[in-house]
DNA sequence: CTTGAAACAGGATGATTTGACTGTTTTTTA
DNA sequence: TAAAAAACAGTCAAATCATCCTGTTTCAAG
């Protein structure tokens, strides 16, 4: 299990001596609760995550996680964060892969987009976006995380398809189609299987924003 | 709502007498049982959704409920099927309302569905739909009834808009574009506010599904 | 008017889940 | 090296849930 935490409280110091091992240590184990945390949303959903399970998943005593989260609000407060953080990158790195100036970016951004609403970071995601609407307590975390997310995500959009930015509400209106469009689909596929039709859907969509960057409305 | 059972005495039938009052109550009983499983869904979502919150809401003793529904997924099932029935007969309805040849089809049809998807009942097999991916026993009551659904509801759509009869393969690209952007906007909304931003996506959705009623393909 | 069946009521039981609690091992620091 | 701190382990009680069970009231056929 590769260690890779992020060094949330080393300062200008010392360069290692400042984060002693336990603190390390620590970290890891924190990363490693949180991850067994999303495994058991994507593979249980959000009712059956219980501290049991997701100790057990961990690999540890029940006693052992609840030192580290003292309470199992804090266990999904983390996963809020570690998901947000996650997804974000992952985009980010997806959508960069093709730095040319002649890439095709509609194509780039729907197949990528669609990538996203199929890993299980979006799905853990949307377990808990489901269990928010009935509790209040979630919703306080998760509502302020989601808006900073979708915030950043629009921006980074804009910042990886420069050529959409002069097209002002063109931009916007195939952001928000491509997202309800993909999504929708996503989530559509929770009660039936993906057939030939999808595809069809996918490509209409492709083309519609291809009109969309290149008309001025 | 209306339970429709005060019939005991009037009717004097042997239509209604052969019904006998004890199986009318107990029709009514079980219909009062199943709404209020459906409200506890859209309130407190399917996992919160308990026997003992079921027979509170209905206003029955916990036994009472056990004695027409010995076991808690019975409920559900029935409750699947009611919603089933309820929410095809409010498209149906709905849709019907503009008979007139000369009507707005594709407006109605937006607007009609997108009442649909913000609607408890859509909210409860939503909640029951997102259970199913993680409930194995719920998947095996719901997928069948939802496969059944969707084809009613498809051959409702091209029995009501018979000018898309002719279209083909455009009818079913507008009829899955149009299912996978509202429901995902619905769906959107469990974590963000509705915008101005979103009437563009509904317009922008009504002009190309003229666009494909108007073309061939 | 008696009797059986169904509607209705509510307690008992066993299984889970959560958070608090005490004890043990490992690491850091004085 | 010795003490303090942190990681780790496991048990406990309270609460909640689904189901089983017995008892009571209401209806309808004989």
């Amino acid at each position: 299990m590769a260690i890779n935490h992020n060094e949330k409280s080393t300062g200008a110091n010392a360069a290692s001596a400042a984060v002693g091992w336990q603190a390390q240590k620590s970290a890891s184990t924190r990363q490693l609760i949180i991850e067994a945390a999303i495994k058991c949303l994507v593979d249980l959903g959000y009712a059956r995550t219980t501290t049991t399970v997701i100790a057990a998943k961990a690999g540890l005593a029940r006693g052992a996680m609840l030192h580290h989260f003292p309470s199992k609000i804090g266990i999904i407060r983390a996963a809020v964060d570690y998901l947000h953080a996650k997804r974000l990158r992952a985009f980010r790195k997806a959508m960069a892969k093709e730095p040319g100036a002649g890439a095709d970016h509609v194509r780039m951004g729907v197949e990528g987009y669609w990538a996203h609403v199929k890993h299980p970071w979006f799905v853990a995601f949307f377990e808990m976006a489901v269990a928010a609407r009935t509790d209040k307590e979630l919703a306080a975390i998760l509502f302020p995380a989601q808006e900073a997310f979708e915030h950043e995500w629009y921006q980074a959009s804009l910042e990886l398809f420069p050529e959409w930015k002069r097209k002002g509400e063109n931009f916007v209106l195939g952001f928000d189609l491509s997202r309800y469009v993909l999504e929708g689909m996503a989530i559509s596929f929770l009660t039936h299987k993906e057939t030939e039709r999808d595809k069809r859907v996918l490509r209409y969509l492709e083309e519609k924003l291809r009109e969309l960057a290149g008309e001025d409305r």
